[in-house]
DNA sequence: CGGTAATTTGAAGAGCCTCAACTAGGGTGG
DNA sequence: CCACCCTAGTTGAGGCTCTTCAAATTACCG
């Protein structure tokens, strides 16, 4: 049994700061959260919103010092994963250390995509890739999702992950409302028209399907 | 032997289209290249800045559609790795595999790095971070280098991995030549003051040793 | 040496931020 | 049960950063 502890953690809770040691990593059972980097003058820049199912912590396993800051934004359950485990896993099980390598593959992709959107479009263009990129996530785990995107972040979370002020968020989702894109609703977005919102923000699904075709075989 | 073929390669060599398939990756023996997204618009992110020694596509390799665009911003010499060979490894050898995640991990995080860099910091200090992440990672190559980094990019190419302008990015670069942080020369700078450059930029070095305590041992 | 790419500088405007005030909800304690 | 507070959202005005457009200058390469 690979997995150990399951906990439940409340929203706030932080679970590892960004000079914490070293340890191990966690899966996300339920709620939402995210990992984010501190600057120095007090700002900070959300990485990753994470989802259930999402893996958590992999930089902190892997590398010496603490890295980033990861917190819930709702209550939820997360497992443990000990940096001992991860050691086996690479020892023992070829197969799963490339499906390892390939999931880092895709956040990594994921991350150059929104270095492109930060670094690249405009205040409204961020926010549709942002929605579309949850919505396309909460799908993969929630089909039945339909149009309506459960969105427990403030204005100054979106704003931390697309590397705009809470204001303005504001105001560029009251645009994109305006528009007829998007519904606001408390605590969820209605993606009335996911082919423009796409086609404004350029964004791309990079979760289709992870290639398996040169792992190694699963023999053993 | 792991690697197979050198080839020489000229300034402007594209060795990947963002839609090409998915072949296997390459180490940078010599010269520059830089991967990079285009956007609807035509304009392009440039994700990372590779040096020699780097290795170049590992998202291509790992992932089914093509990904980025690597090219070479100077002539030099690449080493092509196959598909067939990152599978061995895998199979093979277990601690290369989980040095791979390591590497993988380190770049993540670098790529955080500059999303907090460019989300959350203004032009002049996007500039000094940039200059002291290639400064930092040209020294580990040639620790005699001094403050002298050579630097074969256009102020466009600059511009592409911070997300700004040409335009911008040379008054940037001469705000901080007037300011003595830097001193410009052709195609090279001097970094006169690294600690206010990093100062200015809140830059951390994350290249200081990756944590292989984790690893499986070296067994076989 | 001619031609093209890269850098430099100016001026004007757009986009986003800052500051500030106000509104709405949700929880808490009296 | 209501008063209060604290958080989150909303809206306006003004200013600064960065972009855009344009032109001139310099460096590079055949």
């Amino acid at each position: 049994m690979l997995e150990s502890q399951r906990r439940a953690v409340s929203r706030g809770t932080m679970l590892r700061r960004e000079r914490d040691p070293a340890d191990g990593l966690w899966v996300l059972q339920s709620g939402w959260a995210v990992s984010a980097l501190g600057m120095p003058d007090g700002s900070r820049q959300i990485t990753k919103v994470h989802l259930p199912g999402d893996v958590m912590g992999t930089p902190g396993a892997a590398l010496s010092g603490g890295t980033e800051t990861v917190s819930m934004l709702t209550g939820g359950m997360v497992s443990t994963f000990s940096r001992a485990q991860l050691t086996s896993v690479f020892r023992d099980h070829p197969r799963l250390s490339a499906l390892f390598f390939v999931l880092v593959q895709v956040e990594r992709l994921s991350l150059c995509d929104r270095l492109a959107s930060i670094g690249r479009t405009d205040a409204r263009a961020r926010i549709a890739a942002l929605l579309l990129d949850l919505a396309h996530r909460s799908r993969l785990a929630d089909p039945a999702m339909g149009d309506r995107l459960a969105l427990p972040m403030t204005q100054e979370d979106i704003g931390d992950a697309v590397g705009l002020t809470a204001v303005h968020v504001n105001r560029m989702m009251r645009v994109l409302a305006d528009e007829g894109l998007i519904e606001r609703e408390a605590g969820a977005v209605r993606l009335l028209d996911e082919a423009n919102l796409a086609r404004i923000s350029g964004y791309v699904s990079r979760w289709s399907e992870p290639d398996t075709s040169w792992l190694p075989k699963p023999a053993e």
